[in-house]
DNA sequence: TCTGGGGTCCTAGGACCC
DNA sequence: TCTGGGGTCCTAGGACCC
């Protein structure tokens, strides 16, 4: 039983210094859209005690003072690279799961009585690194969460292999005394505060504890976690790609905005960007919702949250369709007197595209159904954005600021890296 | 002055049914 | 005046993840 986390290493900070070896040992983080917090760290920064999600303009002196270096997101080039490890991934072993983009499960239950997994882990960290030049480090455990554990156990042992192995079950009970409860996955902030209240402040009092006392007192999920923790796994390896239930796109905006003439075509960006991934996805939806909401944090201006959700009859994946819906959502939930921070758009009450449901009732907004009009479409706009809407503001997706972006160096022609650059 | 974006799962409670 | 019991389905909201 075994199965392996392979996660790559402050992974958007890393990416960053693939074609910049200048800034090996130096302190790179990345930053949210907008410029607005901290979402990656390079270890070096984290050595500086540069917190995860911090407003960048809080530490923007004393970090750059200090020698670091910043970037804004750039988030095509992060997708492309999380694409090449992955491929090497699926190229060693049959069932992986790509959880996220920057990690992946793999199941080695039919690698354990050929290989040494210990091995075999350092072999895939070399290989990665040598391809792709993202460093890796893989936690190899018999269950999920226990992988994670193994991760952490690495770090804290500090393996120069950054590969780790929880074979036996003293190896085990040690690597969870060592973990706070709150390092375990699936114990975010609320969780251990309860937990803490009942005296489980490590991985192992939790470990320890009746999981049928757990789900009384707290849910399912975190039995499932115990029990996981115990060497028991619930939480198996999905490798078919599993169904999206919702698509969301939303943003931040640099600048407030007050005004639904403005705020008319940033949401059209979002429905188009929606529409588009829906057909990704191969589905259509038969639900749209429009949020519009103020900032948070700003106590001196008064808050609002508008949100509408817009039935259709028929489902659709129809970018004109959506782009209609957004905008009968939009119109009654904006307020004049405020200033807007963030909008979004969120699809949902999906069907497969093939097929088709027809409402009982005529439905007064009957679906255009042009998939071809919308193939070409997207053909068309894969690489660039050549096609627009009327109701689009094609300057600009939202009023963003980003202004510390990288080249996209894997994925735009005119800004691949150059060798030899001096001889020229 | 400036605080991200995109997901999943579970549960409680209301609406509704017989 | 008295007013059951057992279900299903749906949604909003909470908690978590990266």
């Amino acid at each position: 039983m075994a199965l392996a986390l392979v996660d790559c290493e402050s992974f958007y900070a890393s990416c960053e210094r693939i074609f910049r070896p200048d800034l090996k040992n130096t302190p790179i983080v990345v930053l949210s859209n907008n410029d607005g917090c901290v979402i990656a760290r390079s270890t070096e920064a984290k050595k500086m005690g540069v917190g995860m999600g911090v407003p960048w303009f809080k530490i923007k002196n004393s970090f750059l003072a200090q020698g670091g270096k910043v970037f804004s997101s750039n988030f095509t080039f992060y997708g492309d690279m999380s694409a090449r490890v992955m491929n090497i991934l699926e190229g060693l072993i049959p069932r992986v799961e790509i959880y996220s983009i920057d990690e992946a499960f793999l199941g080695l239950d039919t690698f354990e009585q050929h290989y040494d997994l210990y091995g075999f882990g350092c072999y895939i960290r070399n290989l990665v690194k040598q391809w792709t030049g993202v460093p890796v480090r893989i936690g190899i455990a018999p269950t999920k969460t226990l992988t994670k554990i193994a991760i952490n156990e690495a770090k804290r042992l500090d393996i120069s292999t950054k590969v780790y192995r929880l074979a036996t079950k003293k190896d085990i009970r040690n690597a969870l005394a060592n973990t706070p409860v709150h390092d375990v996955w699936g114990v975010g902030r609320r969780l251990n505060a309860h937990l803490n209240k009942a005296r489980i402040t490590n991985a192992l009092h939790l470990a320890d504890t009746d999981p049928n006392y757990i789900r009384r007192k707290f849910s399912v999920v975190l039995e499932r976690t115990v029990r996981e923790l115990r060497g028991q796994r619930c939480l198996n390896l999905e490798h078919s790609m599993t169904a999206k239930k919702q698509i969301i796109v939303s943003r931040s905006f640099g600048n407030r905005v007050s005004d639904l003439e403005t705020l008319k075509p940033i949401v059209s960006n979002f429905a188009v960007r929606a529409a588009e991934k829906l057909r990704n996805e191969k589905q259509k939806c038969s639900q749209v919702s429009v949020f519009i909401r103020t900032s948070p944090f700003n106590k001196r201006k008064p808050e609002h949250t508008g949100y509408k959700t817009v039935e259709l009859l028929t489902p659709t994946n129809d970018t004109r369709d959506i782009l209609m819906a957004a905008k009968k959502a939009l119109i009654p939930i904006f307020r004049t007197g405020y200033d807007y921070a963030k909008a979004g758009i969120l699809l949902s009450r999906f069907t497969n595209e093939k097929s088709k449901q027809y409402s009982l009732f005529k439905d007064p907004n009957e679906p255009k159904e042009n998939t071809r009009l919308m193939q070409y479409i997207d053909q068309l706009n894969v690489y660039e954005t050549r096609i627009y809407y009327a109701s689009q503001n094609i300057n600009q997706w939202s009023p963003m600021k980003q202004n510390m972006a990288s080249p996209k160096y894997t994925t735009n022609w005119h800004e691949l890296p150059i060798a030899n650059q001096g001889e020229k």
